[in-house]
DNA sequence: TACGCTTGCCAACAAGCGTTGACCAACATG
DNA sequence: CATGTTGGTCAACGCTTGTTGGCAAGCGTA
């Protein structure tokens, strides 16, 4: 019953190899704590941007990547508290004390960068096709997107959170090179869809004809989509 | 891992009508045994098709149209057997026998319709358009939809569901426009990201700028793009 | 050495789940 | 009438879930 070893302490990475190739996540972020668990005495800040290197980062750091992967692979409500507790190699109540609840897991697991690219250093006829393929290598680049759109679509705190990300990170970047500031959030919520629903077609629903294009099919034949849904007048 | 069970004979075979459920969800019984008398005054052999009206024919549409109102708002795992049968007025031992286990009862509940209208009888330049409006038309009916996706996201057994209806009910009305053959599923696979991204930043993640759109400002925008990947050449 | 945090495991809790089988009330038919 | 079938309730089962509290070992410091 018992694999965990007591004597080699988990260190960075440690639950093996498992299901997990990602890198591409922003190495640790030990920062995330918030101190939902109401008996951590808040420690004074020391005068640093870090509080304090605690030994338990690194475990704190393997719950947080066990719950990406389990959320992501089973979406909220099936991946259970146990079983990324399991995955991270430490028990369950572990979470708890860590991460006050499910729901506070779910919120520091589910932190996503899109990385969006800076458009305006890109000619104007090429931002479609720029944009189109950005999200498609993020996308493929780990299987983090794909679990928040299926928690996003099931929990509601899922769906606020991607709603945020759509206002923090899309919009921006919209907005920039958006000639009239008041049709910014429109046009980015059709590139929205357009994304996400090919991302829902291709890697959730997998949908046989999604699946098979090519990246630069796929580039081809919606990069003129987010085009027009970017720089096109209003019709 | 009973699957037939020998007793009585529930198979999800015949589930009531044929008849798609697609008034909203009738009131079929709302409340706790309204007290009609259970008398069957329907005659034995009315029906050709049918093989024969039976008393609980009732009971079985009211935990129909309960589970179908369920899996929508809740998504599979949330939509409790327990749940449903609450709504439906009955006992939860009532699906089981009636659908077996809850996958059963998800696949009767989750047939649907999507009524795609015939292209082949729309002037060529107004097909995108007409496409949008119906899907707009029909995602805003009743909540199946919605719930269609939520269940497709989550649950393989959803997923498989919509790729058939995809395949069954998507892909033939765009081979019937389609001059290349080949092509079809693929603008077809394009089509249908465009409409299920625009109806899950609308309808499930309620994504402001998208709730917003009108009906012809959401027809104006989705058209052309719908409209391409229909008609335009192969880039 | 002893003390107080921290880190962790263990065992248990109450609740909820899908599912089952026993049992009862009608009805249909001999 | 008796009998078999159908429609339905009730109480429980085995299991999993999120969550909690107690306890033991490790560590930093006095």
């Amino acid at each position: 019953m018992v694999e965990c070893d007591p004597s080699t302490t988990p260190s960075a990475t440690p639950p093996g190899g498992r299901s997990r190739a990602r890198s591409a996540t922003p190495a640790v972020r030990p920062e995330v704590d918030a101190g939902p668990p109401p008996v951590v005495t808040e420690a004074p800040d020391a005068g640093g941007t870090h509080p304090r290197p605690r030994r338990s980062d690194a475990t704190r750091a393997a719950i947080l990547a066990a719950a990406r992967d389990r959320f992501a692979a089973d979406g909220y409500e099936r991946a259970t508290i146990r079983a990324i507790a399991r995955d991270a190699g430490i028990d369950p109540s572990m979470v708890m004390r860590y991460y006050g609840n499910k729901e506070g897991l779910f919120a520091a697991a589910s932190e996503i960068d899109l990385r969006a690219p800076d458009l305006t250093a890109v000619p104007y006829e090429e931002r479609g096709a720029r944009l189109v393929r950005h999200f498609i290598e993020l996308w493929e680049s780990d299987e983090t997107l794909t679990g928040m759109m299926r928690v996003g679509v099931t929990n509601e705190a899922g769906a606020e959170r991607m709603r945020r990300i759509f206002a923090e990170q899309v919009r921006p970047f919209v907005d920039a090179v958006c000639p009239v500031p008041e049709e910014a959030p429109t046009r980015a919520a059709l590139i929205g869809s357009q994304i996400l629903g090919m991302a829902l077609c291709r890697y959730v629903l997998r949908v046989a004809p999604a699946v098979e294009l090519s990246h630069d099919e796929l580039v081809a034949w919606l990069a003129p989509t987010v085009q027009r849904y970017l720089t096109a007048e209003r019709p």
